[in-house]
DNA sequence: ATCCTGTCGGAAATCGATTTCCCAGCCTGC
DNA sequence: GCAGGCTGGGAAATCGATTTCCGACAGGAT
């Protein structure tokens, strides 16, 4: 049986209340009766129960971290993601709790709420935007601090945190436009929310600003029906009369693959083609050439996750935290000077 | 303000207990009232307090893993572990607790049974031998159940979950023998409770049953001093006046490593030299060539872990539990036939 | 001397469930 | 007709803390 407060008080012949205020730093004990309190506390072990603790005071400092799997980028995102938001918490008090198997399910959602064995959530990958909108509704009612990750969501009182995806796409191609590349080839995403359109309004304004005319024929979608998104855009673009002499590929797995298909058919990268990815997975960092990549920050998000909920558990969820991260350009072997360039 | 059992009640206008006893299938309850409750709860969108029926019932229904971090192998492990344990553990109406920043800490460990927040715990590499041997033995003081990931430890009261190191070594070792090669270099691993007696072990099987004497020349040690174990162990073998035609190390990253130092030398892998790591991370597959390696099945060890510690704690720890799982060999291109076999 | 204020500590209520205990009614067997 | 057992349901105890409320006492002001 473990020590209980009320052991505590037979042992020093204080009462339970005294007890709770000395350990709890409240007013109203006289420092030498804390002082016996602690001593005795420490000697006999003592730590309070979670569960009665959390009864009375109707928290528990526990945030739940909901999750899903997506296609691709799953096990360094998470990898990352998970300590970060762990050490995060643990920073401040909390502790994580997982949640695997409820993704996108709302009444297992809403039972969590009820039971209130978490004091906030955090929510990455939920289906699509209505299904998260309605979640957001459904928690707000519950009264539970939540937010969302790791996209930007289109909603001005949601709360979120993402990576500047305007800017990655950006980044990457100013990078290949100082190679001097003039036709630059831009994967676009299956829809996720604005990741899209953030990307590919990265990618217009890099072109725009050096005032290379926007080419329609270099931007393909990623069809969502298809897993071979890069070989059916490598063929695309290969097959055009004025094809790019650089490719961005929405993320690494894909250029990675386009990486050894180009190998086999005889194009080589970067002379002939440069190639890049994003996301910046370790797989990267190691192909022949490496790759050249966009980095996010993804264990930065997960504290940053954590550090907003927290704020909205402490305000009382005053107003949304919405944050965009910056992100790093990580330039390797797979982009090169366009040798083929019309000077 | 949330629903409780006492507004079922007045709602109802049935007892708590009443309640209790039909929303947990308890007997004495008729079909009757058991369906309007049940009906009333779902109405209401009922949901019983985490808190109080944790404090009543004494257990928590989560299992706390705690984590650290190695050198290597951090990321692909964790992200396959995670989920594996997670989906597990909510398969049987468990959820999991992170502590990422107590690993090792005694005193921590301590306050975190004694606190009573979890039912059980898991933990990820803990130091060395005698400081897990304590921490078991404190948590047995504290009957918390635990279980140990992912190495066997030399103690037959301790209970934990590993992969076969033996197997691992030798399914390498005989891959190379069927291939020609009859001088394998072996590195060792810096040591970690038993694994790397246990590869050893493999690796002296596999020549032993081959009738392949044991040239210790082959086998050199990974100094824990150096960070450089790829460069210190090819550099030794290749000065050897008999050098291995095929070389194992003990994990991917590092063998990966070597690849492209081999690259630069002009040595040629595999014709001139074979290459093997262990550990199958997810970068093994895109190198030049495709890396030769052992997988462990990191998620199924997740997933065995929570059943064990599930079973300490419905048989109140009657007996350790202890089990070691088969490892998978990936044959690829880093291996090949000996062209300098001496036939 | 009386009143007021502020400090210290204890008694009791509270958080929201589960579980024990008891009572009333009903059926069965003798 | 009555003891005994079984069933359905409610009253109250319980889990272990925190928090509220109240009384005792000391010191200072009137």
């Amino acid at each position: 049986m473990p020590v209980t407060i009320k052991d505590l008080s037979n042992a020093l012949g204080v009462s339970r209340s005294t007890i709770s205020k000395a350990l709890n730093d409240r007013p109203y004990v006289s420092p030498d009766t804390k002082a016996r309190v602690l001593r005795a506390a420490h000697e006999l072990g003592y730590q309070p129960s979670a569960a009665a603790r959390n009864l009375r005071r109707q928290r528990t400092d526990k945030i739940g971290l909901v999750v899903n799997y997506p296609i691709y980028r799953v096990s360094d995102f998470l990898a990352e993601l998970i300590p970060g938001m762990a050490s995060a918490s643990e920073a401040s008090k909390y502790n994580l709790i997982l949640y695997t198997s409820l993704a996108g399910k709302a009444e297992r959602i809403k039972s969590l709420c009820r039971s209130r064995e978490v004091d906030g959530i955090i929510i990455a990958w939920p289906q699509g935007l209505d299904e998260t909108v309605a979640l957001s509704q459904l928690m707000t009612e519950e009264d539970m601090p939540h937010i969302f990750l790791p996209r930007r969501l289109p909603h001005a009182d949601l709360s979120y945190v993402a990576t500047d995806h305007v800017q990655g796409a950006r980044l990457l191609t100013e990078h290949l436009i100082a190679l001097g590349h003039r036709r630059i080839g831009f994967q676009r995403l299956p829809e996720v929310f604005e990741t899209d359109h953030d990307r590919h309004a990265g990618y217009a304004l890099a072109l725009q600003e050096a005032q290379i005319p926007y080419d329609p024929c270099l931007v393909i979608p990623a069809d969502a029906s298809a897993e071979d998104y890069g070989e059916r855009a490598l063929n695309t673009f290969t097959a055009l009369p004025n094809p790019p002499t650089a490719i961005l590929f929405f993320t690494d797995p894909v250029a990675i693959k386009v990486l050894s298909l180009a190998k086999g058919r005889g194009i080589r990268v970067p002379q002939d083609l440069s190639i890049a990815g994003y996301d910046g997975v370790l797989s990267s960092g190691v192909t022949e050439p490496a790759l050249t990549t966009v980095r996010q920050p993804t264990s930065r998000m997960g504290e940053l996750a954590v550090d907003s909920l927290l704020r909205l558990i402490a305000n009382g969820s005053v107003e949304p935290q919405q944050r965009i991260l910056p992100v790093e350009l990580i330039a390797r072997g797979s982009t090169s000077l366009n040798l083929r360039a019309r000077v």
